[in-house]
DNA sequence: TATTGTTATACTCTATAACTATA
DNA sequence: TATAGTTATAGAGTATAACAATA
């Protein structure tokens, strides 16, 4: 008799589980949660500005700062001038910084394989199906409640 | 072409919905996640400890300390001498910190129910058997990294 | 001697508000 | 006047280490 509530409990464990693995993972490399997030967003967009960052983390600018001086001291990152506008500063990954965030795709290419690794075409296809549809009614959830 | 990273990006936007969901409900009643997370504990193990509740927690005793001080500030729960170890307190639910409890069991289940509502029963059996053996997946994954 | 909870101290993430330098 | 980033200040969550009371 599967419900709805335990699909619900399951995806909290799951979230709770990836999580503890991800901090695992990080700890080592003097990398947290926070900063790990925000290299990951400067991975994927290139430079950017820390008001882009703060935008993207959903998260004050002044917080940015605060990150941005802990990746930098790590080695990870690097502020370096606008080009055009002289108020504003890119963050820039390292070779460091990239290196990290090369580790963590294929880390995360491993587990990701290694958790679906049971299923066939098909059945992946459904669960992935499942999966979006899952998500597309919790995102349902967030703007009704929120409107802000 | 549907494949592991894909569920695994999934998993993970659908954990920070969740996230953002449960804090927006939890803050209006002046609670966080880690104090919810107590109560949660308190609510489903009866009257613990803190040294209990900090193991449950998987967090440093001195942390629970400080939940508990702020739960009992806010009227949630109560310090109450343990019967038979005078070293020991008991923390236990107010009838404010059960309501809440209450609350909480209920609006999980409405987001649960309408999660899967568009789910026929085979479906859902389907999907509640592949994420348990994603969340299998997981613990093995856990189990191998930490041998502490 | 071991355990329970607390005080002391410190670090991280987060926020708002005020300020500086530029647009 | 508005925007980018910083300083100032504050609160929450977390940790370790030292300590008191009790087992």
């Amino acid at each position: 008799m599967p419900d709805g509530v335990h699909v619900f409990d399951r995806l909290l464990e799951i979230a709770l589980l990836i999580q503890q693995d991800m901090s695992r993972e990080l700890g080592p490399a003097g990398l947290t949660a926070a900063r790990t997030h925000l290299l990951w967003e400067v991975h994927h967009r290139g430079p950017s500005t820390q008001q882009a960052l703060a935008a993207a983390l959903q998260v004050s600018p002044r917080n940015v700062t605060g990150l941005v001086d802990a990746v930098e001291k790590g080695g990870f990152a690097r502020r370096e001038p606008h080009p055009t506008d002289r108020r504003a500063t890119l963050v820039t990954l390292t070779e460091q910084g990239t290196r990290a965030m090369a580790d963590m795709v294929a880390s995360r290419g491993q587990i990701a394989a290694h958790l679906v690794s049971d299923f066939d075409t098909a059945q992946l296809q459904r669960f992935t199906a499942d999966l979006d549809a899952v998500t597309a009614r919790l995102h349902e959830l967030m703007d009704d409640g929120s409107p802000t």
